[in-house]
DNA sequence: CCTTAATATGCCTTGACAGGTATATTCCAT
DNA sequence: ATGGAATATACCTGTCAAGGCATATTAAGG
């Protein structure tokens, strides 16, 4: 579970993290708010934790996790090259399509091969 | 392989996507620049398309693989949740560790500094 | 047609991971 | 100390996805 796209390829692991976004939260917290059996929690938790995506505070037997930025961070990172892909190429590639609309097709006939 | 994250979770898959932000890219190109077996770039092309990441031209025998933006859109959106949280607290968060740092810790008994 | 190039697909094996259930650990209160 | 709450971990099992290799498909050119 090395990268951080595995862990959130997990769509419990998802809505752990998005139920972070509002405050921290004890495990019986997001245990009863998602409806998932506390070892799936705790072991969803686990990863998490491993991959730098929460950290977590003892209070008392409870375990309060919260958010850690950096793995999301590096989502969005890599995420960047293609936003500057859409940006630059929107305009182009609004006119082309624009294009396509209008002329019915133009076949490739003239004989260029590589 | 339904959602856009499981797609993006496996590192061979993105590097594909990496490689065709900057242009079209045939299935042999693919291969050569990634040096990857070509029955393996034509599976994960296959789930790239079924999962809307990419779309494929016919040129003669190859086919001309771009990206399409859907899925990785998708994704940008989900993030933004976090982006938003973490703009909001970080100010807070940021006054908080100077807090942190500036005043000794109650636990820390024996006095000694880091 | 036949061959070759380019790509896709099928089959098989292997490994990883998620869920379920049971049990262990930790900490509080009495 | 003992019991009980909160959380973690162990073990087992089924599933599913990825890679390797062989083969099928499709198109082009001679």
């Amino acid at each position: 579970m090395e990268s951080a796209f595995e862990v959130i390829a997990e769509p419990n692991r998802r809505a752990i993290l998005s139920l972070l976004v509002s405050s921290q939260r004890s495990v019986g917290e997001i245990e009863r708010r998602l409806r998932m059996p506390q070892p799936t929690v705790s072991k969803h938790l686990r990863v998490l934790r491993e991959a730098g995506f929460v950290e977590a505070t003892v209070d008392a037997q409870r375990r309060l996790y919260r958010l850690r930025p950096e793995p999301l961070q590096e989502v969005d990172a890599w995420l960047d090259q293609f936003r500057r892909f859409w940006s630059a190429h929107f305009d182009a590639l609004e006119r082309h399509l624009d294009r396509m609309e209008q002329s019915p097709q133009k076949k490739n006939k003239d004989g260029k091969k590589r």
